[in-house]
DNA sequence: TAATTCGTAGTCGACATGATGACGATTAAA
DNA sequence: TTTAATCGTCATCATGTCGACTACGAATTA
């Protein structure tokens, strides 16, 4: 049983990791794409919507490209999860029969519970930022950057 | 952003509960697809998993079909969630180039916030028994013979 | 004006999920 | 012993999602 297939979360963690160490430059679709081994449109599709969750910004136009917003220390990843992950749940729920008590019944159980998961989930990922998530020892003037904002 | 369309857990809590509401009688997967909108192959397939890990029983031949091997208290939706997303994963992983080290240190963090987030999520679906989804008012019979067991 | 880059629509293939049909094995009951 | 019900499992099919890819227009800078 494979888990999800859905990389939007990694792909946009890479990314945003990747900003991180590129404080004073804007990157480029193409770029990123070839660091997280996607494409330029995917990645533009992820990043469109953390921008207009104000995580990002986008500039067109040569030098153009993407760059962060915020500090990386200020960014959690569940800030990503609720931009990317917007209305998904954790398990998936079968349709029931409206007339069955046993159906009625788990329906709003597993519904209370999926949100309960949810705000479990978003918890824990609250507790690790961008800047958690660079690499140590690489990149020592953007940690410096991140530590300082 | 549609959920996950797995709906395996879900109609596994559905069919376990619609077994607790009959104690005495063994359940034909026929019925149970009934029950679950579903169909038989499908309901088999997930009590399959169920019975190996020993959480149902199943005969064969006329008057035949499924029972709860414990007492539905006794069963968290965390033990069934164990066993139907067995190997699953809370988010997907994108493939990583091991030579980049943002891939290298995105990848190590992330598995290991996986791991993280199952166990919470595990915790909480313990909280919660197939004893708890059944109808409350409905069967008062097996609901009794629930608290017994 | 030319070049670069984003924005977005459309199409395509790969893959997972469930539905369905088929057929043999097993078991209870007549 | 025969019959019927049921599980066990395989194969196949339709559907939907995901992500790659192409294409083209809009915005911006040099």
């Amino acid at each position: 049983m494979a888990g999800p297939t859905n990389t939007q979360f990694s792909v946009a963690v890479h990314v945003l990791t990747y900003l991180a160490g590129m404080p004073h430059d804007a990157v480029s679709s193409d770029q990123l794409a070839g660091s997280t081994g996607t494409n330029a449109v995917y990645v533009r599709r992820v990043l469109g919507r953390l921008r207009d969750a104000g995580v990002v910004v986008s500039r067109p136009g040569p030098g153009g490209g993407w760059q962060l917003e915020h500090a990386p220390a200020e960014i959690t990843l569940g800030d990503v999860w609720r931009v990317v992950q917007e209305g998904s749940t954790i398990f998936g729920l079968h349709a029931v029969e409206p007339a069955c008590p046993v159906g009625a019944s788990i329906a709003a159980t597993l519904t209370e519970l999926d949100t309960r998961l949810t705000q479990s989930v978003e918890a824990e990922l609250d507790r690790t930022t961008v800047a958690d998530v660079m690499p140590v020892g690489a990149l020592p003037e953007a940690r410096a950057a991140a530590a300082r904002a």
